[in-house]
DNA sequence: GTTGACCTTCCAGCAACTATAAGCTTTATT
DNA sequence: AATAAAGCTTATAGTTGCTGGAAGGTCAAC
């Protein structure tokens, strides 16, 4: 699979993907005219990177997450610790999202919606 | 109020106020040593920034919030636009944080967080 | 009167991209 | 077969949102 595809398939650019393989997050192929070739097991590891960008990891967490998911050598209880730590901090965000949410709907819900400059706070 | 107080106050440090100042954000009166003086305002609105800048919205998101929310002569129909628009991107994070929550989730109970080498995926 | 906490500016660097340029490869069209 | 368009390559510079460090001025306390 060529990059354009792989950027299609995990919704990020191809200049992203690139760029993730020169800080060595996920590496790839090469076939003989120098284009990148990518496995089904790249897309799903990229794609669960794309979700845990999204969810607020950094590149370094990403990593880690994704080498204690593929390595079966690895301690049960490191693997607990991280992800139960990860969780928390999950649930801290979904609350301070949905405080966000709660303020921006008060706004919203003061708001006409017409024309007038008279929305109240 | 001096910039440590409010760096107190907010939750951001001294660094990140006077970066805000320098982008024009948050501007601040001086007092004759050169000291930034910040009023009770510019605390509220520095707690709504931070909780904002939490919750994934982009400094000029932030700055566009912070003026609707402080200019009287805005328009009802672009305050309810705009800001509808935020809760929406609001609840698709908040769908992809729990999402992978509870990807987390799943990972955590196969593993018995003992020392053993087998935590199962 | 000097120590220590707090403030100032300025400049460098980092994370995670994004844009642009210059050029090679493959594919579709004519 | 020629050529145009799409897709790939590297390399370099710019963007966003900070963070750290240097070099120095201010202020309150002992």
């Amino acid at each position: 699979m060529n990059i354009g595809e792989v950027a299609k398939l995990t919704g990020l650019s191809d200049k992203t993907l690139r760029y993730y393989e020169s800080i060595g997050i996920v590496s790839s192929a090469r076939s003989a005219n120098g284009y990148r070739v990518y496995t089904e097991q790249h897309v799903a590891d990229l794609q669960f990177l794309a979700s845990a960008r999204q969810s607020g990891f950094s590149l370094d967490e990403c990593k880690t997450l994704i080498s204690l998911m593929r390595n079966t050598n690895r301690h049960s209880k490191d693997v607990k610790v991280f992800v139960t730590q990860k969780i928390e901090q999950l649930d801290q965000q979904i609350q301070a999202l949905s405080g966000m949410k709660a303020s921006l709907e008060t706004l919203a819900n003061r708001c006409k919606g017409n024309d007038e400059s008279d929305c109240a706070i």
